[in-house]
RNA sequence: GCUGGUGUAGCUCAACGGUAGAGCAGCUGAUUUGUAAUCAGCAGGUUGCGGGUUCAAAUCCCAUCACCAGCUCCA
């Protein structure tokens, strides 16, 4: 929470720092909790000056602005710190960022994760020396002269390039350091930090350029905050879904073989078959139709597409009796050429076209990760060619079923519309007609977004969704472009009413956006405990003896029957053991066959939550499995069902 | 692609110039077991690939491929 106060209504005396004007307007000890503070809503620190009639707002600790600024000030103290311990250290930038800050050094030996503690130690007593963050002026060139003098040659340079005739100081017990701020009062506000990772960097980033050491540091307003970060980074690493397709036998990659592309294990297959299945027909309830294009088309498409000119290094070729073929990046010219196959009529508008398809990117070597970023991948991907009065309807129809998917999941989602980029083609109306018609749409579906000025697509606005995970990252999954140039380019038209030719749209979307990198996001969503509908397994029968065996493959029978994906564990083994594989297989049901349920005629429910649900006769267990699966389409929205 | 780090048995890791080793998984046998690990034995390797230094290289150096973290990028 922040406090704003007005300083026309209260007396400040001349000359009064903003410190002072929100000291007389609230309580000493609310005061105390601010760290810096917006005067007619510039970002300032509490001591400046504050202007006659001005409005102040006190940031305090806990604001989620104060955040950035915190971390700004502990990477001042960490450079402060590293100075001391390392005095020849050259300083550079240390902003703040996402998850923390960094501060870039030019050392004669880069820095090891074995400096951290030394490092983090002389943070720590700087921090309860409660230091206060002093501002100055000084004028360019004396800055210049000033830093040259000390030998920080980076920090000069970065002087004399600022277009200002004064640049502003901050100093910090012995060091000094050029900023803009705002900081924090003093350094007693800095509590809860770490120096998380060290990285070499170019200055500048620049290869040309020296190399530095970048260490990566994160800071929280108190220790409980970190802890939570830090637990969270934990958590995260123990829901890897690289981990987990290795520990559930999902899929596999070789390295030697084939860098970036999946090798999809029977389990895993079988996810993914399960999901594919449903999104067909779900699609097909939607009003889609199901196509499918070939995976190599001629260069000279793709020239006239533009991809060639724009994506050639992202792109794979091959040679075909002399004649250059490239692996298709994306499916929008096969539904194109589809279109074109014969001649449409508006009464044939709006054609929706779905297709699965299995597209090629050459991404670069650093930036391949699990099943996330992959090289090859397949997109649940539909271009909806429509009149332009129709675009608005089928826009709030894609938005609806990206609603529907993330509640089928229990995701939260973010919704971004991104406008005209500076590089981009096509007519100032077109793109206010495409954006317009996607701005009207979210707000139609009632939909809360934000506006990304100038992040559309060369050819067209979008609307991005990314999704939020259970830990709170997001994941960028569904996009929704409209495309107006592509039409033009393959000269797509429609006979009207007033038959004319005329030109459509075309809408690309993608809702899960790669099924690849969707069942990456939900094995991490679900820490690999897959919802029961898409479980490879889902009922695993543990016999106590083999005694037992003749009756679990009655039922294994009985349930298999029934459509339940079951198995049974009938080896020689302690039943405890079997348990505990089964636990860790993540499988939801586990039913457990001994003496008593023979004679009974059931098995004993277990749950992979560690629920016991008692005795239940197989047919029982096969009805309740059965509408668990249905349970999510029940509420979700879906048009799918299981009954 | 850039920076840093790492490549050893199917997996997780040890050995860090001097004979490559453990646990889990696998196989064989014993055990007939009641809700997260029964015991014993066996087998498993040109230390990512290619060069170099050295009497001797998993270990040091160079190059290359890949992975990991971050950056940049993601039509």
């Amino acid at each position: 929470m922040n406090v704003s106060v007005d300083t026309q209504n209260i007396e400040v005396p001349a000359g009064a720092s903003c410190a002072d004007a929100l000291k007389v307007a609230l309580s000493g000890k609310k005061y105390k909790a601010a760290v810096a503070c917006r005067c007619n809503g510039a970002l300032v620190d509490l001591g400046s000056p504050v202007p006659d009639g001005a409005t102040v707002e006190g940031i305090l600790v806990d604001a989620p602005e104060a955040l950035s600024l915190v971390r700004h000030s502990t990477s001042h103290i960490m450079a402060a710190a590293v100075k001391k311990l390392f005095p020849t250290a050259k300083v550079t930038i240390g902003p703040s960022i996402d998850n923390g800050f960094y501060y870039d050094f030019d050392v004669e030996k880069p820095f090891s994760s074995e400096d951290f503690a030394a490092i983090e130690a002389e943070m720590h007593a700087i921090a309860r020396a409660a230091l206060p963050f002093i501002r100055s002026e000084m004028s360019k060139s004396a800055a210049v002269e000033h830093f040259t003098r000390l030998g920080e040659k980076y920090k000069a340079e970065i002087i004399s390039e600022i277009p200002a005739d004064t640049v502003s100081l901050y100093q910090c017990g012995d060091f000094t350091d050029l900023c803009r701020g705002p900081h924090v009062p003093h350094t007693g506000f800095l509590k809860a930090f770490k120096i998380m990772s060290v990285a070499g960097a170019y200055w500048r980033g620049d290869e040309k350029n020296a190399m530095l050491s970048r260490l990566y540091g994160t800071a929280f307003a108190d220790e409980k905050a970190l802890k939570d970060y830090l637990q969270m980074l934990e958590e995260a690493k123990r829901r890897d879904h690289r981990k987990l397709g290795r520990e559930l036998d999902l899929f596999t990659f070789n390295e030697d073989v084939a860098p970036g592309m999946v090798f999809w294990l029977p389990k895993g297959m079988l996810v993914r078959t399960i999901l594919e299945d449903f999104w067909r027909k779900e699609h097909l309830k939607r009003g889609y139709e199901l196509v499918q294009g070939p995976q190599l088309l001629r260069v000279e498409t793709w020239q006239k597409s533009g991809h060639y000119d724009n994506y050639r290094e992202n792109m794979y070729f091959t040679t075909i009796d002399e004649d250059a073929y490239g692996v298709k990046p994306m499916n929008c010219i096969a539904h194109m050429l589809i279109y074109k196959n014969s001649l449409k009529s508006y009464r044939d508008l709006p054609q929706r076209y779905f297709e699965l398809g299995v597209v090629h990117r050459h991404e670069k070597s650093g930036v391949l990760h699990g099943l996330l970023r992959v090289r090859q991948f397949t997109q649940d991907d539909a271009h909806i060619i429509c009149a332009p009065e129709q675009l608005e309807d089928e826009i709030i129809d894609v938005i609806t079923l990206v609603r529907d998917l993330m509640n089928l999941f229990g995701f939260e989602y973010k919704v971004a519309v991104s406008t005209r980029p500076a590089k981009s083609i096509g007519t100032d109306e077109a793109w206010e007609v495409a954006t317009s018609a996607l701005t009207k749409a979210v707000e139609r579906a009632n939909i809360p977004y934000t506006i990304n000025e100038g992040d559309g697509a060369f050819y067209g606005p979008k609307i991005d969704v990314r999704l939020l995970d259970c830990i709170g990252r997001e994941w960028q999954c569904s996009t929704i472009q409209c495309d107006f140039t592509l039409p033009e380019r393959f000269d797509l038209t429609y006979v009207g009413q007033d038959g004319e030719r005329h030109r459509p749209v075309m809408v690309h979307r993608a809702i899960m956006g790669s099924l690849e990198r969707f069942i990456g996001v939900l094995i991490e969503q679900f820490a690999g405990a897959l919802p029961l509908w898409i479980a490879p397994v889902q009922a695993r029968l543990l016999t106590v003896t083999d005694a037992h065996t003749r009756f679990a493959e009655k039922a294994l029978e009985i349930l298999r029957k029934a459509g339940i994906r079951a198995e049974a564990d009938t080896r020689n083994e302690k039943l405890g053991f079997k348990v505990r594989e089964a636990q860790l297989a993540k499988i939801p049901y586990i039913l457990v066959v001994g003496d008593k349920e023979v004679e009974e005629g059931g098995v004993n429910v277990r749950l992979r939550t560690g629920d016991n649900l008692g005795m239940k006769s197989v047919d029982e267990v096969a009805v309740l499995i059965r509408a668990a699966c249905d349970e999510p389409f029940q509420k979700g929205g879906m048009r799918y069902s299981f009954t």
